[in-house]
DNA sequence: TTGAAAGCGCTAACAA
DNA sequence: TTGTTAGCGCTTTCAA
């Protein structure tokens, strides 16, 4: 036997006290006497009262929602590739549970970046949603449309993967100190002839990351030229066509950092393909640390993001911005990890 | 300080008319003339205009809000393993992307089946969202407090991977079928000592696969006795142990159908230790085809389940249903496929 | 074919 | 510390 839906009139009725009163029970607002309180939560209890969130956004200002914003083509792509990623589920995984702590959900949104009309698409769930903050999960952390567009609107948001200054909250790792990291790695290994494999321009910390690797390759004071460089874009193909040209030439390199798990994966086959043994003649080290770094032969050493903390700590700021962008956006850097695997290792004696 | 917004007002002002014939217009209803039609359209167009989900809700009864209902500790356990899933992929994949195309959202939820508050779990999501369907995941379809919560409740919902009549729609491939597949696919390659594992008890489907295998069994005119099957429960330890048994002793099996790729992968583990080739000694086929398929070695034969087409489906139905429970629960049973890999091989010679 | 009025369930602003 | 009064932006009657 149960109710058809029981509002806050119900609860107001059944404790005898005002629509406000309950309201300010079920806000916790100060202001309440403990008896009143008391009697506001036992019919709370009683009634099995929920609030409608449409109700609360309708009357306030909060709507109790964030949005999470993703690169609909990435994502799509990643979803239908037998590869699997975990991308979306660390998202889900970090976002969806810290939002549900605090009666927030989650709403995941894709969003098509290249088309022209990116503005209007995300004005378009703005309108619909008012959600009380965004996610910007890379790249969009660092587009300035859609970061000028949402400072416009005045909607709090969070930049995942984005350290630029700008405004939201910027929450990343230090991605310059994990490529340095991942370098030192193969330093540390006895290599000295260590390529580079870039992601796509699109990404700022594409950038930031080649800046690590040489910061690295300077601090062992290992020449760092162009010849050690191979732009990619994230693809597999572009892994590949990278890796071919540094495993071949007179001065092949003996170590490959791919700036994410499909280039390295690309490399690796290169080095199948032309009999390398990994990591006998080449080492390879990757970053994001999908699942398929844990079941390619061998599995591959990674730079893990703490993806889900990120998200995690996204919703926690914007929950706690309450609506209204903070005026001084701070800026989180959470720690990586680097999992080491069976694709690096010491480098060869005749190397 | 609100939020600057375009509300229908503005829209009906634009035009010069009253606010339901904007509302007509934006919901497709009929009684407009084409030139008022057009006037509103180009208005909305102008004005870029989106109507507000939590507006809509509040007058009208639907919320063009899709709840995807998912077991709590499973989803969690599978973010946090290393392994990968991609079964809340898929489904974002199927449901929110038909979702998108009518307008709704899906939210993705997690509830803890085994709690004793169940009920209240699900009627706080339904009270506070007030969703036009819900869709129930494994094994929530197959939970009699569930279904007759929402029955009495009357939300519309949808069962993936739940075949019995009952309430709701049934959406599910045909699991003694794709059972009898698997079985028939060790059967072609000469095996007669085929070997079971099943799922937890829990899901309904677990009782149909072993029919699956007992029906291909008999249709091949193999023995098909108890010492064949062992119950597993999904997890990697319980198929580890149901593989130990299956190859030792007397009669050992030459090949094992496992209910999920988990179980599979731990038989794979089994017959490494045994030191038996796989599949020149043990042939391994699972129901699942999660990523870990496609990067164990050998990769593994497996039933893939249409996930993103079931929840896609389940996601129109819902929407068609408009927020009435449908009289008539129609049943619809989507296609799986039989993925061969390497893990499966004809039986040898001297088997 | 159109429009006016009455809420939906809640919160913000203000009174008491 | 509590209650009263307006809306929020839409859909649903119902009337014209």
């Amino acid at each position: 036997m149960r109710r058809q839906t029981v509002t806050i009139k119900h609860v107001a009725a059944e404790a005898g006290v005002s629509l406000q009163t309950v309201s300010r029970v079920i806000n916790k607002e100060p202001h309440v006497r403990p008896a009143v309180l008391e009697r506001v939560e036992a019919a709370v209890a009683k009634l099995g009262y929920v609030p409608s969130l449409a109700a609360r956004r309708m009357g306030g200002s909060r709507s109790y929602l964030i949005l999470a914003l993703n690169d609909r083509d990435r994502t799509i792509e990643g979803w239908q590739s037998d590869g699997g990623t975990d991308w979306v589920d660390q998202m889900l995984l970090g976002g969806m549970l810290k939002c549900a702590e605090h009666g927030y959900r989650m709403i995941f949104e894709l969003v098509d970046t290249h088309a022209a009309h990116v503005e209007r698409e995300i004005s378009a769930a703005i309108s619909s949603l008012h959600p009380d903050g965004i996610i910007l999960t890379p790249p969009h952390g660092d587009n300035p449309v859609i970061t000028d567009l949402l400072t416009r609107l005045r909607v709090p948001f969070a930049r995942i993967g984005s350290a630029g200054e700008g405004a939201g909250f910027s929450i990343a790792m230090d991605e310059a100190a994990a490529a340095a990291a991942a370098t030192d790695h193969l330093v540390q290994l006895g290599h000295s002839r260590i390529g580079f494999v870039t992601g796509s321009d699109e990404y700022a910390l594409s950038v930031t990351r080649l800046e690590g690797w040489r910061r690295a390759m300077a601090a062992a004071g290992l020449a760092a030229g162009d010849d050690l460089v191979r732009h990619g874009d994230f693809t597999f193909r572009s892994g590949a066509a990278a890796a071919e040209t540094l495993v071949s030439g007179p001065q092949p390199v003996t170590a490959i950092v791919a700036s994410n798990d499909q280039m390295a994966l690309a490399a690796l086959h290169v080095a199948q393909d032309r009999g390398l043994a990994v990591p006998g003649d080449l080492s390879i080290i990757s970053f994001d640390d999908t699942p398929i770094t844990r079941f390619s032969v061998p599995p591959l050493t990674a730079i893990a993001q703490p993806i889900a903390a990120m998200a995690s700590r996204a919703a926690e700021l914007l929950i706690e911005a309450r609506g209204q962008p903070a005026e001084t956006a701070e800026a989180s850097v959470l720690p990586f990890r680097l999992v080491a695997r069976a694709s690096t290792g010491p480098v060869r004696a005749d190397g």
